[in-house]
DNA sequence: TATTTTTCCGCAAACATTTGCGGAAATGTT
DNA sequence: AACATTTCCGCAAATGTTTGCGGAAAAATA
């Protein structure tokens, strides 16, 4: 223990070579069942381990994904993170996790360290106004397999794994209808973000077809700006009796807005949001939602990231169908 | 960009060895000034970065940390891990982390993960049974700096980081005791986990020793009986005037439960809970907290691993102290 | 016994980098 | 011109592992 064992000391131990050490210890059949017997026994009592430097030396390899997000500290990351980590592990992978705070520099530089790293293959989640595309496409010719996952760039010809967000919006709209509400005031996030874009259209496009149907759309910057949106809505004459929540941060700015007032979800007013679905079972009654599972995505991330490690295969775009989670609150 | 750039390939293009690249790009005081700006020249043009297996084998350093948690979806840790992350990067290290999902076995698993990985350091946060100390211990013994935080060991003589929770639980009786409440609901965790143990007695010693105060007590084993236990206690002849919450766990129970009753926070109960904030202000009215900052501790921890780079030093416990965070619940 | 085959193992190069040491050439000093 | 000094650079070893190749000894075949 006080000298960490290495294939030499073995070697000079047994009166053997390296080489023979080396290859008792991985079962090569050149090695008789006796030596590999007195080798592995040595190498257990002296703790031997081999060394990962000197490993990746040799094979250029490092066993280790980079996983780039905006957040951690975000439920659908977290989930996501969980499930990445999960099959990495089950397949002798490690994870080097960094959060790019949203911001371009901080996430180019992370690209950086990943390459830095020289990392097996990166799974990145991009930052609102990330210029870091090029330089994924150039990482990815020298070599680095990229699944892009959740927010991935616009431009085709890349590795993605993404929420069916369309599909979702659509649902929503539809479990809108079903529910016969008349007057909506749906609530969207950063106009910037693809992301709010793909949920918006589509989710308009069907509301806006149906005749006698009244609908609101307001751009929210943060929670407070949901909270105050709701608030003003609430004061008005005519009260919308639905509200339509793009994602979790809106919600909660929502929720704090309702509590403030005498409506009772879902008798007065009802909700709907698109989440993973940890904070609508925070409320009471609980919240439906459209489920969007970081889970699942990381699943399928990690499963295309594994396929890459195969070997070379075309760019492809996978789609996580969600689905509607029943709360009490329509 | 075909090849990666090497040492060798610059010196082969220079004419010159590859130790003269190595000491040109480090400003080795031999390289004359002519030399040193042709190889870098050339350098940045190959876009020279050097190969950090061999770095790591040479100098048997990887700059690169563990850390080790039972969760990092919790929001306590989320903030810990971007502390933590934020003076790692400015010192020129990694994160590697891993969650142990509050098995003994997977942290065990992930301590050897570190050891593998040959990591520089390794910050954990213990599981609930934990049967890590001593392979830790040996880690330490066979030179890896380790820091404990937050869920630390019982024993003595580790590097430990960790929320004054005594004092905590003695803020949070004095706090009730400002309030005049007379008929306390106090809800606590699992209680075979010490951080119970420490924020209990010294919170029941305190509310003892006052006259005419009435202490129910409960351990919760998750959000569910905190709920149970909080909507049993309202049912009774003589309701609760407070509620005392240790973790944002029982908190998000007990708002359940208060949200099914008629009860007005605060002018028919109070609420206090220990947490970071982000789930007391997700609730309206916010609710008053002893925070306990994972930001303000993880900021410590590495500041604590850093010391343990510079050099030996004995083991130290250090504490973060507390403050009370008034929401309109009290 | 002579030859072939099999069994078992070692040599040495390679991965990319760092660094002590030594040495040729250029410069400076008598 | 002979010597000492400085400037600038290369050799080679070392980090620990993997692997192609070759070779001695043992076993099998003729």
């Amino acid at each position: 223990m006080a000298q960490p064992a290495t294939l030499k000391l073995i070697s000079e131990q047994l009166n053997l070579s390296i080489s023979t050490i080396s290859r008792a210890l991985k079962n090569h059949p050149d090695i008789s069942e006796n030596t590999k017997r007195k080798v592995k026994e040595l190498a257990a009592l002296m703790e031997y381990e081999p060394n990962s430097y000197a490993v990746n030396l040799r094979t250029n390899k490092s066993k280790v994904f980079g996983l780039i997000v905006p957040f951690f500290s975000n439920m659908f990351n977290d989930s996501f993170i969980s499930a990445v980590e999960e099959d990495a592990r089950k397949n002798g992978y490690s994870l080097m996790i960094l959060q790019s705070g949203d911001d371009p520099l901080q996430e180019s530089e992370n690209l950086k360290l990943c390459k830095h790293y020289r990392v097996d293959g990166i799974l990145i989640s991009l930052a609102a106004k990330s210029y870091s595309i090029e330089l994924c496409a150039r990482y990815r010719e020298a070599g680095i397999p990229i699944v892009f996952f959740d927010r991935v760039p616009e431009t085709g010809g890349f590795d993605t794994v993404c929420i069916a967000d369309e599909e979702t919006a659509t649902m929503a709209a539809h479990t809108i209808l079903t529910y016969k509400k008349k007057k909506i005031l749906a609530l969207f996030g950063n106009p910037d973000l693809s992301i709010t874009k793909k949920r918006k259209d589509p989710f308009l496009k069907i509301l806006e077809k149906e005749k006698g149907i009244e609908t609101e759309t307001q751009y929210c910057a943060n929670t407070q700006d949901a909270k105050d949106f709701t608030s003003s809505a609430l004061r008005k004459s005519s009260v919308p009796d639905h509200i339509f929540c793009m994602s979790d941060e809106i919600l909660i700015g929502v929720m704090k807005a309702l509590k403030n007032s005498k409506l009772k979800i879902p008798e007065d007013i009802s909700v709907l949001a698109i989440s993973n679905g940890f904070i609508p079972g925070l409320y009471s009654p609980e919240i439906s939602y459209i489920e969007t599972s970081g889970y699942e995505l990381g699943k399928l991330a990690m499963k295309r990231m594994l396929e890459n490690m195969e070997g070379k295969t075309a760019a492809k775009s996978i789609m996580l169908p969600s689905r509607l989670v029943e709360g009490n609150s329509l």
